[in-house]
DNA sequence: ACAACTAAGTGTAAATGTTACACTTAATAA
DNA sequence: TTATTAAGTGTAACATTTACACTTAGTTGT
């Protein structure tokens, strides 16, 4: 975990990476090898920060490090430092097996993303176990406080999502308008009108029509839009 | 400062209080006596966290140590780690001054409020010089990083001002609605229509008429509203 | 060829919200 | 009584939101 560099000891970064799948959100989770005690429950990717390293700097780090993800573009979303975030007896068996100061009290900064899922593809690190994207509405007990900052992060990402209408580039180049409520939907976990939402993304002139349309599917094929620029 | 009780090294909290005195958007700022070498550059109230103390308390104490300001009501902003937050000279020296380890790099958490003037009167810590209320639009030369930390700040204050329709606690119980307009056009720094704003609160419901009406003015006395529950 | 199936695609009317805009009224001061 | 000042008020055009149901174009199986 970097251990060669000195690290600063006693801030971190936790990353809440969400992934659209086409039709529902998922958060990226990673869970050590099973280092004998039973110790397997699943953690959000985060780590110390190194010296002379931003915030932001240290997120997009630790995404490599642990997922290898690339080119995320993280937001930064709380800072938690609660002096109660670590209680429970497996997250400190595991502070003490990782961490040089174990009862040293961590401030975390929990950053969060929204990635399309086909173009991420998460590779744990070699010392992990697993990375892999678990649906939002079934997220597991998570070690620490993570449970509380996926729930933060995820609040944050719906206000976002309402304000600009960004989140476009989570589709294919060209998709459907289906696709693309579906989009909103998954991020809002709102019911849209089909006619009412193709209302408005033709009068606030958001997407073209291209002339293709969709293949090998059974039943009448839609027609592919693409984001208008 | 607080040195007699252990401070967790690295960690701080500056707080961006905005007051509203009626008609225009200010912001507190402390500035030190002056000791002696020409270091008078105003900041942010803001110390490191104690140990075992959550950022939110400690940015509590913080405004209280240092502007006499209690039960304000603090939102998380934004966490500052830039590496080269401390670049001048001026903020070398003061360092230097008051804190262990002066070279140490220091991660802050900005809190913000918005507050009523009338209803807090910032009072100095014995040691600051002083603590004041400072134009929003005139803001000085802030020691580090803390004018781009007011502008973040102001900048989640409209955001968040324009969600939620908060803010009425900020006149007086009875006021009229060219103050309520007043407050609204100081936060979102908008001008608006004396019509359909008034339209608007009244069709929102979101305030309702008094029978009492302006004293003392040289015309025609305005009626009083109050917050509708 | 045709029937059954599936999701795509399409329009309208009512209600609500937003914008732009100018004159009369009620108080005070001289 | 007059001058001054800010309060208070209405309407029409326009834009946005909401609710709602049938036809169409393709695929599959007979």
């Amino acid at each position: 975990m970097s251990q060669q560099f000195e690290l600063n000891s006693n801030i971190s970064v936790d990353c809440v990476i969400f992934g659209f799948d086409g039709e529902k959100l998922n958060v990226l989770l990673i869970e050590e090898k099973d280092i004998g005690q039973g110790m397997l429950r699943k953690r959000l990717p985060g780590d110390l920060i190194l010296k002379n390293e931003s915030l932001d700097d240290a997120a997009d780090r630790v995404l490599y490090e642990l997922a290898s993800l690339r080119n995320v573009t993280l937001k930064q979303c709380h800072t938690f430092v609660n002096p109660g975030r670590v209680n429970d007896s497996k997250d400190r068996k595991w502070l003490e097996l990782y961490r040089k100061n174990p009862s040293e009290r961590v401030i975390t900064t929990a950053y969060y993303a929204l990635v399309k899922m086909d173009d991420f593809v998460p590779n744990p690190a070699s010392f992990a176990g697993e990375a892999l994207w678990w649906d939002i509405q079934d997220v597991p007990e998570l070690a620490f406080d993570h449970n509380e900052i996926v729930e933060v992060a995820l609040w944050k990402l719906q206000r976002h999502f309402e304000l600009n209408k960004s989140g476009y580039e989570l589709l294919p180049q060209k998709f459907t308008l289906n696709q693309l409520q579906q989009l909103h939907q998954a991020i809002t976990q709102e019911e849209l009108d089909k006619r009412n939402f193709r209302k408005k993304v033709v009068r606030d002139k958001l997407v073209e029509a291209t002339d293709e349309k969709q293949d090998n599917v059974l039943h009448k094929p839609a027609r592919l839009y693409r984001i208008k620029v």
